[in-house]
DNA sequence: CTACACCTTCCCATCATGGGAAGGTCAAGC
DNA sequence: GCTTGACCTTCCCATGATGGGAAGGTGTAG
């Protein structure tokens, strides 16, 4: 398999296939004789538990040790779980930090007349001073 | 006023103060004899009002727009509040994300053990080829 | 044998921010 | 007047994850 069909079996691109490779998150393939790099199923196995690993937002750093935990038959389940809930913790302050400004610019845009007027207090509270 | 001063009495570090000058966000302070750049009250409280735009989640860019906004005395209030509107729809879909990341972790952890025993769902789940 | 799809490496760009080097300036204290 | 230390200047580099694209090699189908 070339990095095509590995990157469509996966779902990670072709880039980020090889970008992961060159930061030594996952092994470099075998090559071919002209140099084409040759996945098999474990590879691709891999990749999509890389990719699973981003979309729940750990970063490619967390993915490495998750991928350690993964690979390691003997990890014990409390590290892994220590890590998710960490990641869990830091997820929510961010959901909760955007939120929050969301919160703030909705209640700013309530106040505003939204009509041809210039006065508005959007503006009006981002340039205040206090 | 230096620019360690007004980085002082805005909140914007004196780099990025230099870089949102370097990209056209603000306009170019004086310059004292020696080459130092000299900011008076108005480009501090243009720089709060840049920091206010990024704390609320405004890119750089669309802290531009709304800069360009708050000069335009005759603008129309609805061009800000469309503005803002969009914002807080993409500041709520991205913490929607978040939480929906989060939530699928916390389950997953929530069905981990966490002892010194290796077997662990969030692993299997995360590496799982369904 | 040609055409086309694929592969390789390499460089660049993004976005916002910080670090740091090399060198100039200014004010305070001796 | 001179030194010292805190400031300022510009310039380059790094981050994190991703994509774009160029230049050139490969493999296969017709």
């Amino acid at each position: 398999m070339n990095i095509g069909q590995a990157a469509e079996a996966s779902g990670v691109s072709a880039k980020m296939i090889r970008y992961y490779e060159q930061i030594g998150l996952i092994e470099p393939p075998a090559r071919s004789h002209s140099g084409y790099r040759v996945y098999a199923e474990p590879n691709v196995h891999t990749l999509r538990f890389v990719r699973r690993a981003r979309s729940l937002g750990f970063s490619v750093e967390e993915t490495g040790s998750l991928l350690a935990l993964w690979r390691d038959r003997s990890r014990a389940s409390v590290d892994v779980k220590t890590l998710a809930l960490k990641h869990v913790a830091e997820l929510e302050e961010k959901a909760a930090a955007l939120q929050a400004m969301a919160a703030t610019l909705r209640h700013l845009a309530s106040h505003c007349h939204g009509d041809q007027r210039p006065d508005c207090p959007i503006l009006d509270k981002i340039g205040s001073s206090n």
